[in-house]
DNA sequence: GCTTGACTTCGAGTCGACTCGAACTCATAG
DNA sequence: CTATGAGTTCGAGTCGACTCGAAGTCAAGC
């Protein structure tokens, strides 16, 4: 039922449309992140739908946030294994969400630490002291013991 | 000649101070990441400064942000160098600082797709319905098109 | 009929940043 | 005087996520 309209995709358009190499896409299957089988052609290529490439955009945002493979196969895992488990889906969601708000922060952290030495810099540049700089310690721009 | 009390601190103990463990403060020396050349006592062991903790610390948040050791050395050398190429380190430091500010770009971009997500199934959780998710697409939850 | 190019499978190689283990030396405490 | 434990060097191994290459298949265009 549906539309019957189901366009479908060859390995190389996906490719094109998820950013995904063909190597790529073909090793995602190996690993087992699609959330249903990949179909293949009469030919025995493999044939893509638009939702399949819907969860691909989802899955490169897990990835390039850093959830692991076995963590996404997980809960693609969960979403072929069909409805019953959706808890369980939230809790993956749930705490992967914690985990990149936890990476946001220390990345913050960080560019505070890089924000001030380049303003060090700026400054000194601009005095014209820049070369009185790490003359005793790293820059002479101790960190005020960040609350770690 | 600064202050006399110049305190000595063995790998070990600087390994307690910053985390990190003796095999990559080797690592590191090897590597060319430190801004003067480690310090040996009569016994050939390694000793350290305060100095060079400091250091360390901004290492390790370069590190943690993603600078390559390659360009740490690069930071490295320009500082053991000395005055005069304070135009460089600038440059180094602000072009990092704005490569972590696109990481926090991309992963806040991330962590809207998964809010949203969340969000979702405590929804269809709370409503009951959940078991409704992924009938037809990415978990009936397309992305709006995000600007990219 | 032949070439082209996208596809197939498989296994091996790469990369960066550690991480580990082995075999050794050395200074101090009991 | 020996045992302990922290240090030394060196080279090899690990890990995750690709990335690549080889060898072969197949459908369409000339």
């Amino acid at each position: 039922m549906s539309t019957a309209a189901e366009t479908t995709l060859s390995i190389g358009q996906v490719s094109a449309l998820t950013g995904l190499t063909t190597h790529t896409l073909r090793f995602y299957e190996q690993e087992g992140l699609f959330v249903a089988p990949v179909r293949r052609n009469a030919a025995g290529r493999r044939v893509f739908t638009t939702e399949e490439v819907e969860w691909l955009k989802v899955c490169t945002k897990l990835r390039s946030s850093g959830m692991p493979l076995p963590e996404i196969r997980r809960y693609a895992g969960l979403v072929l294994a069909g409805p019953g488990n959706e808890v369980e889906r939230f809790d993956i969601l749930r705490r992967h969400e914690a985990n990149v708000q936890q990476q946001v922060d220390d990345l913050q952290e960080a560019l505070t630490v890089i924000h001030r030495k380049v303003e060090l810099y700026a400054r000194r540049l601009d005095e014209g002291t820049a070369d009185q700089l790490w003359t005793n310690g790293p820059e002479c721009d101790p960190l005020p013991d960040a609350a770690e």
